[in-house]
DNA sequence: GGAAGCCTGTCAAATTCGTTACAGTGGTTG
DNA sequence: CAACCACTGTAACGAATTTGACAGGCTTCC
């Protein structure tokens, strides 16, 4: 509950410098020295940092409107909070015209708001040993999703068909699961999307797959699939939507990255293969 | 006093979050949902937060190598510190740590550009037609997409499903339209995904509906499919990628919001049936 | 030079916090 | 089906923190 809504501490403290106490102002100094950490301590240390006695710090928490140190303390967090987020969240750039409310504009500023957040907690270097599993054209992969990501799963196997050979999908029935795994070697991947409700069945076909020496790969949610335990790498993703179900933006962000890193990494191979899709296709159609 | 000061808390909990228990992994996504803010309250705070106990915070600390809860805070502050006075981090919105250039960032530009472009120029009124068209439960709904866009029609049909009965997704073989153009009235929508590389097939498509009176909505790319002609609304999308292939992200985007805003459209009538399905896919699984 | 007023630190009380020990739960294995 | 294992929450303890009361010290003004 910070007394004024308006203002930060900092500024705040800067409009009253001029009232302040001898040990008042040691402890200002010592908090924009690195603002806001020093204050995020317990009391004690942040007397200690400025050189005043503890109850000092609690009378300028009060002397700012605070009724005691945690709120003080709260109150800093708050507003770095609000520093961190991205400053992106100015959103005057979404639809024009539609009012802030319209569901293009929540959607719009949930779906920035979950790559950002991906993005942030992204470990690049799985990214990239992933890439290096999918480029290296030794291997056999399989891309398994569940019953809503799996869109997002043939997306990804329609896009690395294009890029290389030996790419399949899992079929939504477990039932023909088992023909796909017996084929299924130790140096094969096996990709799975599995996201909130997660599937039992899948996690029974990555146990299966791992125990056949394939290298798992998981792209789940935030809250992780079980199958996090047997993979070799996982990569979270934030996907909650101002709806009654997850977003699937930031996975489908992710398919197509996915696709273009490994067409990066092996462009010699693939260039040739690209093209001679382009005539195929072209033989198919219509001359233009 | 930081156990191992090569990691960061975040990354140190990402490489053992397959080890991590149900607990422990609320922890880290309630972490994760505000990093590092949520970890410099009080261990009650936290635990409240992500709604464990407080000893399973303690665990978790523990487990990440920290003496006690104190030192796990003081890590955190220490890195926020960092983070703070390196000005860098103003622009590392993006993937932390990995360089501007790799194809995370430069696809996470494409994807931010490409979703606020399409948004400047989307005319909402036609949004809210379109809605209006698919909350409408005495109309039937078709959707088709092309080889690429197949799977967000897909993704499209897959939720439509759940908020309303008749919605059917043409299958990608053309000979097998004739069977479905059949049911399509005069007061049905098909909805087109249709982007560069327009399909010709399609197009005759849309013409045949449109003979019989259907509803044509088409969603497209910047260049704008010639279904354009025959539709009665058009949303045109960016959809430019650094890759061999155009961005399906923003069609996806809108895929969700048209299904978002079609369930609030006619909230009275899906609330039972998202319950119902609900039900009869919880009876198909195990009890939780 | 003295007295009043404000400021500051010391100290102790009260509260909150962090931690440990223990018991209950659910899932797995033989 | 029983026994075990891992996990999680409750409860209680001890420690640290926050806070209020008090007294010493400095300045200021008469």
């Amino acid at each position: 509950m910070p007394p004024q809504r308006a203002t930060t501490v900092a500024e705040r403290l800067r409009l009253m410098s001029g009232e302040l106490t001898a040990a008042e102002r040691k402890l200002m100094a010592a908090l924009f020295a690195n603002y806001p950490m020093a204050g995020l301590g317990s009391i004690t240390d942040f007397a200690r940092e400025a050189d005043v006695s503890t109850p000092s710090v609690l009378r300028l928490a009060k002397k700012l409107g605070f009724a005691g140190y945690p709120s003080f303390q709260e109150e800093l967090r708050s507003e770095l909070s609000a520093q961190l987020q991205n400053p992106i969240s100015k959103h005057d750039r979404w639809a024009a015209e539609a009012p802030d409310t319209h569901i293009l504009n929540t959607f719009a500023t949930a779906a920035m708001e979950n790559l950002s957040g991906s993005l942030k907690l992204m470990d690049h270097r799985a990214f990239d040993a992933i890439v290096a599993l999918l480029a290296d054209r030794k291997r056999k992969v399989f891309v398994a999703g569940g019953r809503i990501t799996g869109a997002v799963a043939s997306y990804l196997v329609t896009h690395l068909q294009m890029a290389r050979p030996g790419v399949s999908l899992m079929p939504p029935t477990p039932t023909v699961w088992p023909q796909y795994l017996i084929d299924i070697g130790k140096n094969d991947v096996l990709l799975f999307f599995d996201i909130r409700r997660y599937d039992a069945r899948m996690l029974d076909l990555a146990a299966s797959a791992r125990e056949r020496g394939a290298k798992v790969v998981l792209i789940t949610d935030q809250w992780i699939s079980p199958i996090a335990r047997l993979a070799m790498h996982s990569l979270p993703l934030r996907i909650e939507a101002p709806s009654s179900w997850d977003s699937n933006i930031v996975p489908l962000f992710l398919a197509e990255a996915l696709v273009a890193a490994t067409v990066n990494a092996s462009w010699r191979e693939t260039e040739a293969r690209i093209a001679e899709i382009e005539t195929l296709s072209d033989n198919g159609r219509r001359g233009k």
